[in-house]
DNA sequence: ACCAATGCAACAGAAAAGGTTACATTTGAG
DNA sequence: CTCAAATGTAACCTTTTCTGTTGCATTGGT
């Protein structure tokens, strides 16, 4: 696959999922119609179903499907529960010998945090309901962003 | 380093230079405060050079300063300087067999570059004066300077 | 009982990134 | 003029990260 695999392919198949929510697909399924392989769609939907976004199911007549309706699952909701963080940073490692130079380090980190949190907060404004041709905003009046 | 260094050194380099913007300071004295290496730190200031962002002085008495105030830098300038798409996916690669698997392809890839451009958008907002220590916002008229 | 699904661990391979070395080029200083 | 100090770049190694893959235990409907 390519790049922002993880995001991709999980909004991919709740996309697809939000079309025929009743429909119950299985890793195998799902794999191919992504081109990619069962365990990594097992592996990505599990963080999913962890998060609450999606429910599976074992045994024969198994699969996944969604936990709840999709207009009631963010890309947030996505973001996070993959467990991206495509801004911030990890904690400090090494410490450095200047406390100007740790200062300016935390005001690069608080930074950086600071636009995340603002990726997250436009994230929360489109649903899974608005990925597959529909295209409505999510909730309240949080419509537009781009100033 | 760790993840997202290159936007973090970027941040980090022009962090410092906005504290002295007169100062020339050489790759290896930026690489000492960030703790990598010499090579590195030109790699990733010849983008922001190629941007317009600072600019390099070659020979005995050269390095590295700022093009402009730091005020007149965005970080949305950094970020596309550097090349970072931390969203939007490249284009296709596998024409899928059917029809509407490829329209959601297509729907997936215009919300990413949808959320991208909103990050652009929020990262434009904040200028490399806002890093270190100061908290004024970008705002309308904080635009001065593009010598 | 059987078969088809998830769950999970372990490993291989590729790709991306940082780090390092080497060297040509440029340019101010003595 | 000569030398030292800096950038500019290419090449390579190493580490890390991620995907892909195999294998197997477990679960649960038919």
């Amino acid at each position: 696959m390519r790049r922002n695999s993880r995001l991709s392919l999980a909004l991919h198949t709740l996309g697809h999922m939000a079309g025929e929510p009743e429909r119950i697909r299985t890793s195998a399924d799902i794999a191919d119609h992504a081109g990619t392989n069962p365990v990594v769609v097992r592996r990505v939907l599990g963080k999913l179903r962890d998060a609450g976004l999606v429910t599976s199911e074992k045994g024969h007549a198994g699969g996944w499907r969604l936990a709840r309706s999709a207009t009631g699952i963010t890309l947030a909701d996505v973001y996070l529960a993959l467990g991206e963080s495509l801004i911030a940073t990890d904690a400090e490692e090494a410490e450095p010998d200047c406390a100007v130079e740790h200062a300016l380090q935390q005001e690069v980190s608080m930074v950086m945090q600071d636009i995340e949190q603002s990726l997250i907060d436009r994230l929360a404004r489109t649903t899974v309901a608005d990925v597959p041709g529909r295209r409505e905003r999510a909730a309240s009046g949080a419509m537009d962003n781009r100033n």
